[in-house]
RNA sequence: GGGAGUUUAGCUCAGUUGGUUUAGAGCAUCUGCCUUACAAGCAGAGGGUCACAGGUUCGACUCCUGUAACUCCCACCA
């Protein structure tokens, strides 16, 4: 068969995919074997692929392959998030472009919409989680508004509030006056935004006095109920318990003291606007001062501010800038700079506003959670994440759980025309509550909550709820895969969504959701900006796979991501990666050359040397990846794969036992590179998994696949060989530079001579060594050879004899240089083993290995001092 | 304002409990090669006073203190 000139991504990938699908092998069921278990982090049903679910579902692929090779059943659950803010934003944003607005649509007519726009476009990016090769149990998607999940997340809701742990407030919140839907604080983006203070003149009641406040919301000074001063204040004592009056509306307002005003900020008197500020709210509470809320939920001023009604915020404030001005009451104006709250889906600027909403009181539920990963049950790589963990558990607030908002679960409150309400799933239950505690005497109408609940309020739930852990608890697959073994996500969310599952999972499974953490690196682009679908800077993922191929682009975001920390996302990685499909691609090739001219011969002992060597590395490096895999260092594991198939294997191996032109190969040196070759396969196949499919099929006749493939134990590696080896590439690397720098061309065959005192080193690699170093012939010697040439490596000397005179300028500067380096450390050596200090104080293996630098350099001084006298 | 992190070659990063030569890798750069798997390749080379200043130690990229720059998280200065 002919095989193609670079390995062909795209028939690849697909054929693959289809194969495991039909084959099952990414179905799970409970059986005896151990479980490892993934739930993917639910990207928002409204999703594209974007860079860091590229990273993040490599990572969670990486891991769940190489479970599979080791032994284990793998379960990793796909899914999606039904996302309440941003789809409903987009199905908004979708029925604008046909007209029609969603005030003249009812409620259960726009969840039609919403279910149909779901169903349209909602499983994008599960199709191109497929195209990246992942390895997820399609049969366990799950979505958080699937009918079990949504009884649940309904159920868990009465549950807490029938133990008291949720309860409905008053309480300042995040107002997002574009969605008409409170924001919980992890919601609101606060940015350095330019601004104007604006000095304004309250007159004092009853004097000719005035007192200057500062504020940049002018717009709200009818919402004003006192002054504030700070009580040690000697500009203002005399002011405290009189009155001002408001500007442009003239109310009457206390003159108060508080400690909360600093007396050095603006001029150290502050206007209080209980219903518009979340501190002046608490400022109100403490001093029972009025709230005047002149604000309508979409931002317009209401009848309560008496001027400019129905006028937006910001339109206001100009307005009444000016009107300020007309009546004198402007002192002044400044720019100043501050952190103003925007809402992260819609942008607009966060109005603090008070309202009733329902709250979950979070301090007794967490305490579990905070234990669980202080005292290590649950893992967190890397470990720093525990404090930040710790510090916000330590410091938990009540979570605002309720939206303003249509497409989510529906919270199960019930209201009668008075306001009073039960707690219930279903309109017949909720009735039979009421009865039961207001025993009213006529019949009984309640209507529902029009709100949502918060979206992070169903995913706090989805380690177990997509194994309907809670909906039918004990079934087999809770008990099987429940709890899970790593989550893989980005640290940004450690507190919407890792700390609430492992309330959740305390709470309701009572047990973790899963025993390890894994916080990957937020990815920015080569400008160190966060990739962002505002920001327009995150490439379009299906493209790039396209373009270099699914295997290249796990590879090029693998190969930089380390643990943690933040990764810069350059396309040279991509293809590097694919440079990589076509080295495997082409050792492939050249493999399969030999195919039609295995001979019936054994091994050489120089290709025996070859064999026993790639069988040592493989060990050491199989080994090594243990190692890596079990610390989560995967782009370290990666490094050391592609170096040992690239370099050891292509560079050095393949050389070594590759036969010459047409020449017949032994059948054990073919076979066992098959085995090698296979090895390679698989140690690569979680990063890579099509090419490594590919190959592994092309590469011999197979009726397994590669992915089913389990990993053998590692055995230990020879290390005689491995120095011999190394020995070897050293002469080979040492000879080749000393061709180059005195112009021997590839094709100019040379006469090899080797100083040593141990012959029998290289009695078994001397002919690789001669045909890596185009030698016709070698030969031995303990004496010095008059050559022009000459290398020196370890305690052994070569010397390169030619046919053609060499000019010996330029190796002779370069010995001289060595000689001078050689030199300074010898003398550092001698001076440290030379201090008393150090030989009483250092380890004696220390010691012993200072000596031996010692008496090496020595060696080596002499030999280069000997050459030099014969250049 | 509080807390955390980062700072090593042009770029991206390793460097595990202080001592395997006077610090490693990949990419990029330079030189020579279209050598019968691979020019998306092969063979080589150059490149770093380990952010800065002190300290501990026989010995510091590694531990301690301070400084600077950058990043992130949290927080109520109008």
């Amino acid at each position: 068969m002919e095989l193609s000139k670079n390995f062909e991504h795209q028939q690849a990938e697909q054929k693959w995919y289809n194969h495991w699908l039909d084959k099952g092998y990414f179905f799970s069921t409970p059986d005896e074997r151990p479980a490892f278990t993934v739930v993917i982090p639910p990207p928002n049903v409204t999703g594209i692929l974007h860079m860091g679910h590229c990273l993040n579902n490599t990572i969670q692929d990486v891991l769940v392959r190489r479970a599979a090779m080791q032994g284990y059943n793998t379960c990793w659950v796909p899914g999606t998030d039904h996302a309440s803010i941003a789809t409903e934003a987009k199905v908004v944003q979708m029925l604008r472009e046909k007209n029609i607005t969603k005030s003249s649509l009812s409620r259960d007519e726009f969840l039609q919409y919403a279910w149909k726009w779901k169903e349209q476009y909602g499983g994008i990016i599960l199709e191109q989680l497929k195209k990246m090769g992942c390895r997820l149990d399609w049969n366990r998607t799950s979505f958080t508004m699937d009918d079990d999940y949504y009884k649940s997340v309904i159920s868990v809701f009465i549950d807490l509030y029938k133990k008291g742990h949720i309860y409905r407030g008053k309480r300042m919140i995040n107002w997002d006056v574009k969605a008409k839907t409170a924001l919980s604080d992890e919601e609101v983006i606060r940015k350095e935004t330019k601004q104007q203070l604006y000095y304004l003149r309250y007159s004092i009641e009853g004097t000719d006095e005035k007192i200057i406040i500062a504020t940049v919301r002018p717009e709200t000074i009818m919402g004003d109920s006192a002054i504030c001063v700070n009580p040690a204040d000697e500009r203002y004592k005399h002011l405290v318990g009189k009155f001002a009056l408001v500007p442009l509306i003239n109310r009457r307002i206390p003159i108060i003291a508080d400690d909360y005003v600093t007396m050095d900020f603006g001029t150290g008197a502050l206007k209080v606007t209980p219903a518009h500020d979340t501190n002046d709210y608490q400022l109100g509470q403490k001093h029972n001062l009025e709230i005047i809320d002149i604000l309508n939920e979409d931002g317009t001023l209401n009848e309560a501010a008496q001027i400019l009604v129905g006028e937006d915020r910001f339109a206001a404030r100009k307005k009444i800038v000016q009107l300020l001005q007309d009546g004198q009451y402007m002192e002044k104006t400044e720019d100043y700079t501050s952190e103003v709250g925007y809402s992260e889906r819609t942008d607009a600027v966060v109005e603090p506003r008070l309202s009733l909403q329902w709250w979950v009181s979070m301090k007794e539920l967490s305490l579990p959670a905070l234990d669980a990963v202080m005292n290590g049950e649950i893992a967190f790589i890397p470990e720093k994440f525990k404090n930040l963990y710790r510090h916000w558990m330590e410091n938990v607030k009540d979570w605002c759980i309720s939206r303003q908002l249509w497409w989510g679960h529906r919270i199960p409150a019930w209201y009668d025309e008075k306001g009073n309400y039960v707690v219930a799933a279903t309109e017949a239950d909720a009735i039979q509550s009421y009865t039961e505690k207001y025993k009213p005497s006529g019949s009984v109408q309640l209507t529902q909550d029009e709100d949502c609940l918060d979206t992070w309020f169903s995913s706090w739930l989805w380690p177990f709820e997509v194994f309907k852990g809670y909906s039918h608890p004990g079934n087999a697959d809770i008990n099987y895969y429940y709890p899970t073994a790593t989550l893989v996500t980005a640290p940004e969310i450690i507190f919407f969504w890792v700390a609430r599952m492992i309330v959740a999972g305390k709470e309701y499974m009572k047990e973790i959701p899963f025993k390890q953490v894994y916080f990957t690196g937020i990815v920015r682009d080569k400008q160190g900006r966060k990739m962002s679908k505002s920001l327009g800077n995150s490439p379009d993922l299906v493209q790039l796979i396209e373009q270099y191929g699914a295997d290249a682009v796990r590879f090029g975001i693998m190969i930089s991501s380390p643990a943690g920390n933040d990764l810069l996302f350059d396309e040279s990685s991509l293809e590097q990666g694919r440079n990589f499909t076509n080295k495997v691609w082409n050792a492939l090739k050249l493999v399969k050359m030999w195919e039609a001219r295995v001979s019936t011969n054994t091994a050489t002992d120089n290709s025996a040397f070859a064999l026993q060597w790639m069988e040592s590395r493989l060990s050491q490096v199989k080994e090594e990846v243990e190692t890596l895999m079990g610390q989560f260092r995967l782009s370290e594991a990666l490094k050391t794969i592609y170096s040992l198939v690239w370099d050891d294997f292509c560079s050095w191996y393949l050389e070594w036992v590759k036969p010459g032109f047409e020449q017949p190969i032994a059948a054990d040196v073919y076979q066992k590179t098959i085995g090698f070759f296979t090895e390679l396969l698989q140690l690569l196949h979680p990063y890579m998994p099509f090419i490594t499919e590919e190959v592994y099929h092309l590469l011999q006749e197979r009726t397994d696949d590669l992915c089913e493939l389990q990993l053998t134990p590692v055995s230990k590696p020879g290390m005689a060989i491995l120095a011999q080896g190394n020995l070897l590439k050293e002469a080979i690397s040492g000879l080749r530079d000393a061709r180059n720098k005195n112009q021997l061309k590839p094709k100019e065959e040379i006469v090899l001579h080797i100083q040593t005192a141990e012959q029998d080193t290289y009695r078994t690699i001397e002919s690789i060594l001669a045909k890596q170093v185009n030698a016709k012939s070698i030969a031995y010697t303990t004496e010095a050879v008059a050559a022009a040439i000459s290398v020196v490596t370890g305690k052994d000397k070569f010397y390169i004899e030619s046919e053609r005179p060499i000019d010996t300028a330029a190796q002779k500067d370069e010995l001289e240089k060595e000689l001078v380096h050689l030199q300074g450390f010898l003398v550092s050596v001698e001076k440290k083993l030379g201090n008393e200090r150090f030989v009483q104080n250092a380890k004696p293996e220390v010691i012993a290995l200072e000596r031996k630098k010692l008496s090496d350099a020595k060696d080596k001084i002499n030999l280069i001092e000997g050459t030099l006298k014969t250049l």
